[in-house]
DNA sequence: CGAGCCAACTTGTATTTACAAGTTAATTCA
DNA sequence: TGAATTAACTTGTAAATACAAGTTGGCTCG
């Protein structure tokens, strides 16, 4: 299914200098092979190279620096709050245990917690909407609740999201990208139904963010709210 | 004072646009003069031109749109959790009042509630340390401590900081840049202290903030923990 | 042996040229 | 008149080339 449409050259070459390095085969502290390297592997020249680099740079991927070459920073971590991963990455996969509460179902939207009003025609199409519980060393810290609209994602609600990242499936299934958002983010106490899912007691603060993500596919949104028990894991990010 | 050293010309133009988008000579809505005509305007070629656009493109300033043009999208709003700018251009400065709670001075470093370690050279300098208190229609929403280490900053301590941003203040009086940072978010109780400085009951929840910014002097870092009333004023923010 | 210089790398900036692809509005033809 | 075509824009991608500027390690000379 994985579709190889005809992507130019410079994003090839970011997805396999991507690929190598959150697949391990560049390390952290890593110096890639030389812009002009690269341009005799990948048989092109060098503002085609450095179009591909500048965007792992910009991703926190890579540094560079002038003379030396380009350091690998590894896989870019916490990005959840600030850029465009999912939560699963923003604190390691190691002890992370996803439970999907209520599993991708089609649904009317429900609007009563968005902080974002709904364009029309999202509103006509249903609402692809899932509830997860992520669990850290058995305690849970996320509750998140997603929706989007259904335009277009064939076979979306079979999926099985459970230790996937709903990016992930995104990007490599459907070939939508997550390339920005908004988001309000703020810190309430937890009511009856977080204190139950995150298993916290009355008057516990939690840190909700309300977002809104724009995607590769133009008029696709993505809209999520997560509450977060940040009293044992804060939340990290870079920005 | 302002420093006008041999910028690259794309930053030149970057610079330009930059400003008259912040000036409003550009206003939300407008389409940017096409990259050629960009081109003749600034005497250079459209490779430069696109490098200055690319920058804005991801700071959000215009969004592009082929076959169409540049789209002035404003000046790029609430980025203060997540992407470069202060907390004062995450809630408009319409109603905003800086209050200095600790003026400038130059101090030890306090590292009880830092969550980074120091590095050894931060040390030995001094630390630039102040406190503020933003006040949003009469109401203290933000408290913030910030931290930074006391090299090359001449007459920093005897600048005015009401009202302006450190990042300008900092870009503008110094040409550092904020080029990143990582920060870690969550949701606490209010103590003593903030109860008193953010008027607020024991009990109240409070969004905190522990950031390390890095900027583009190479080895300079600014530490700031910040502390916000969410109740009223969401800290809205775009990645 | 040691300090300084220099050559061979690295990335950074800039120009020129060419064509592809999306948008828009005027023009043409039925 | 109205729909389809086309021309003239726009940005997107790509190559080839050149030189500037920072880094590194080896070489030379004292």
């Amino acid at each position: 299914m994985r579709l190889s449409k005809n992507l130019p050259q410079y994003k090839v070459v970011y997805e396999i200098i991507r690929k190598h390095i959150t697949d391990g085969v560049y390390l952290k502290g890593d110096i890639l092979p030389s812009e002009n390297e690269l341009c005799t592997v990948h048989q092109t020249t060098r503002p085609t190279i450095r179009k591909a680099l500048d965007r792992l740079v910009h991703e926190g991927y890579i540094k560079k620096k002038q003379g030396k070459g380009s350091i690998v920073m590894g896989v870019p971590q916490g990005v959840g709050i600030l850029s465009l991963s999912g939560t699963t990455s923003a604190v390691g996969q190691e002890n992370l245990i996803t439970e999907i509460i209520v599993k991708p179902e089609i649904r009317q939207w429900d609007t009563t917690n968005l902080a974002y009003p709904l364009l029309n025609n999202e509103e006509e199409f249903g609402c692809i909407y899932f509830e997860r519980l992520r669990i850290m060393n058995k305690q849970p810290v996320f509750y998140d609740i997603t929706m989007m609209p259904n335009i277009n994602l064939r076979r979306f609600i079979s999926r099985n999201l459970e230790n996937k990242s709903l990016f992930n499936i995104l990007r490599t299934m459907y070939d939508i990208e997550v390339t920005g958002g908004e988001q309000r983010l703020m810190a309430i106490l937890a009511d009856k139904k977080i204190q139950e899912y995150l298993n916290v007691k009355e008057g516990h603060p939690i840190l909700h963010l309300n977002r809104k993500m724009e995607t590769s596919r133009e008029g696709f949104f993505i809209y999520s709210q997560v509450y977060c028990n940040s009293e044992k894991y804060a939340i990290f990010g870079t920005f």
